[in-house]
DNA sequence: TTAGTTGCAGAATAATATTCTGTAACGGAA
DNA sequence: TTCCGTTACAGAATATTATTCTGCAACTAA
């Protein structure tokens, strides 16, 4: 789908070559063997480079972690728009949040699996700020599309905190599972089923 | 419900005096700061003893976040059997299994966030197998149940390895919401609503 | 009692994260 | 082109943290 992969796409240029580098490699790491269990000198060494340089592009280790988990948000939130956009009614948008969701994880596994790993120390670091603006900002956005003429209807007889968990709830779920290893078939193989099966938890009767 | 709380009912008698209180003050540090945010020495001195101590009864920092892991996963399992043992329909045993989770973790908060953050720390280091074989073991029993007279219809239509997530993938979503402060009412007040979307998502048409 | 086992203390050590200082490449202004 | 401020990087020095180790005291079964 894109020529570029996601690093290329969210740190271009020739000067951010080294900086690239890092992330591929961290990023590689953390997945291996846990964010905890990945030490500096292991990523220097893996990068051929000095932990000065490391710590010039990303500060600290949690800065690094941080770099990587809002390029991997981003990343994941372009592909939503793109499937938000299309869908006008509402069958269609819970069809395109599910797919969307799916379709990055099974792509991306790697930076979905580290999604999952990196949440919560980035959701109680210093950049916890940064994440709840951008999360207030998605909520902000998927209430507006909710309330849109022919949508509100499908909606309103649910309380507006809990669709969001209804409609990616078992999707969700179920990626981690896979990227887990727990379960077989990628998410994307059930994606008719998992947006059925979300549209089915949300509607009437 | 419980007179006890969840670390006397796992690590009775009074020759684990000193052993629950570590247990206590690191849950309450790790789920205050991060796992990794908190030191040994914090927790040391919280509970006023010495790191042999902490080192003597875990092992190591690991050790003693698997420790904590095991406790709840087998304090959730109880209540979980506890709910599926009286259910003896299909639409009973999908309530049961979404009402026990709500309850569990409405109950246990702390708990709960902990598990969160814990689980994939647990599940790469060195009680991975211990974890492989409980998940392993609760599949099972939760596919021997499926698979009762009177209730294999409901599912069968249905891939088995998708069917947890379609059960408790909203549940589970709107809990790791609450949990981090994300939304205002708990899943325990939600229950009716996500138990009957689980079973409206399995369910046929 | 007594030998062995378990519970605990705290100093010593090892592993790791972070800082700091210096040097070279770069990019625009004169 | 030269000069200057800025950015990129290296690696030694330092600080922080996890882990080990040795010793002592309490308990326990014989």
């Amino acid at each position: 789908m894109h020529s570029i992969d996601l690093i290329e796409r969210t740190f271009p240029g020739r000067r951010s070559d080294l900086k690239r580098i890092i992330l591929r490699e961290a990023l590689a790491c953390f997945n291996e063997v846990g964010i905890e269990a990945t030490s500096i000198e292991t990523i220097r060494a893996r990068c051929d480079t000095s932990v000065g340089a490391i710590y010039h592009h990303f500060g600290n280790k949690e800065g690094l972690v941080a770099a990587l988990f809002f390029a991997a948000l981003e990343d994941q939130a372009s592909l939503r728009d793109h499937y938000l956009q299309a869908a006008d009614t509402a069958h269609a948008g819970v069809v395109g949040l599910v797919y969307s969701y799916v379709e990055w994880v099974t792509e991306q596994p790697d930076w979905a699996r580290f999604v999952f790993q990196s949440r919560f120390a980035v959701s109680s670091g210093p950049f916890k700020e940064e994440l709840l603006a951008r999360n207030k900002q998605r909520n902000q956005q998927l209430k507006e599309w909710m309330s849109g003429e022919g949508r509100k209807e499908h909606f309103s007889h649910l309380p507006a905190e809990l669709i969001p968990s209804l409609i990616i709830g078992a999707a969700e779920s179920y990626s981690r599972a896979w990227l887990s290893a727990k379960v077989k078939k990628s998410p994307f193989d059930y994606r008719e089923l998992l947006a059925e099966a979300a549209w089915k938890s949300i509607s009437l009767g």
